[in-house]
DNA sequence: CGAAACATGTAACTTGTTACATGATTAT
DNA sequence: ATAATCATGTAACAAGTTACATGTTTCG
């Protein structure tokens, strides 16, 4: 049940309408949570219903006419109680390390190149969150909120940093390996 | 489209039951793929009336009797082609990170505690995968799977230990935080 | 026998994904 | 006018969650 959260958090930030949201979503909320248009829609659709958000444009629009949100009272006091009560962390669930849990029985055959692949990949979104870093947090003068936002950007970084020199050490193994275990 | 190759590997590994694959996804298989046993029994039904496995037992054991399948030649196929084909990383999605930017809009109440509590879970986390790591990989002599499986697991003790760290460093950001941001 | 533990399964629901449908606005 | 883009939405499906149902074996 984070989904509507997020979107009331985004609402209050800025309010919006359902494509500025997935754009949004597309950049620095979908960072931590991502989500497609469909999903957001729906999920306007129920959050309007429950009394949470109401539509800012005085005129009711048809279907293809930008219909934006803003956050109500009772949405902003759910999305209080959602923040401060208590959630289980999820456990990891990530297909790459069940992908060579798998290789270590069936064969490492084809899976370098993927691993290869997700070093560019993670190296480019390590160099996005820094280029944010750079350009949003720049030392000396931070607001609490924005030291919040920052502790938020800050643990991206470093997960990306993780996978990073974890698939380094990978790759560094698979050189090492003698021949493929068992193919 | 992950959990069938999670148990195609758990069933190569060792032909079991319903129930010892559920208690084997509490154990190994589930720290970084994670599953109920309703998910397990639905997707062993799946997967065997698509002939990647079959039952052991001669006689068809009815309701409430111990059921256990071992993986056939196609379902091995089918593990080595998932594991070798390309597939992009998930994007991040964390609710903590997530509470933490909303806590970042309507204060940060209460949010503190929960912080301090999965720092305790991510320590205790990290604890146990230390403890299999001396236990199962003992240095020297590592066979090409164990080296795959000691990888897999040093990047389950990497995670924890990033978590631990960031969140130290986020309950240290609260001690310093003013007052709560707007409440 | 009766209770506890073992073992498999169903049903209803929520969330997320993929493909498609439709109307409105803007630029050529 | 018509094509591209903007914008909202539906439908069908897949995956994950929660609650419950039912039969079997073991042990006091």
């Amino acid at each position: 049940m984070s989904l509507p959260h997020a979107i009331l958090t985004a609402l209050l930030e800025k309010p919006s309408s359902g494509l500025e949201l997935t754009r949004r979503f597309d950049r620095s909320i979908g960072y931590f949570w991502s989500a497609t248009h469909q999903q957001i829609y729906r999920e306007l659709g129920k959050l309007e219903a429950e009394g949470f958000i109401r539509t800012l444009a005085a005129e009711q629009p048809t279907r293809g006419q930008k219909k934006s949100y803003e956050v109500l009272p009772a949405g902003r006091a759910e999305l209080a109680r959602w923040s401060a009560a208590s959630q289980d962390p999820k456990p990891l669930r990530d297909v790459m390390l069940l992908r060579l849990r798998a290789a270590a029985v069936v064969g490492t055959d084809g899976i370098e190149a993927d691993l290869r692949r997700h070093l560019d990949l993670h190296r480019q979104q390590l160099a996005e969150y820094e280029e944010i870093e750079k350009r949003d947090f720049p030392p000396g003068k931070d607001s609490p909120e924005d030291r919040l936002r920052h502790l938020v950007l800050q643990a991206g970084i470093d997960l990306e940093t993780f996978w990073t020199q974890w698939l380094t050490r990978a790759l560094e193994e698979f050189a090492d390996l003698p021949t493929d275990p068992r193919r």
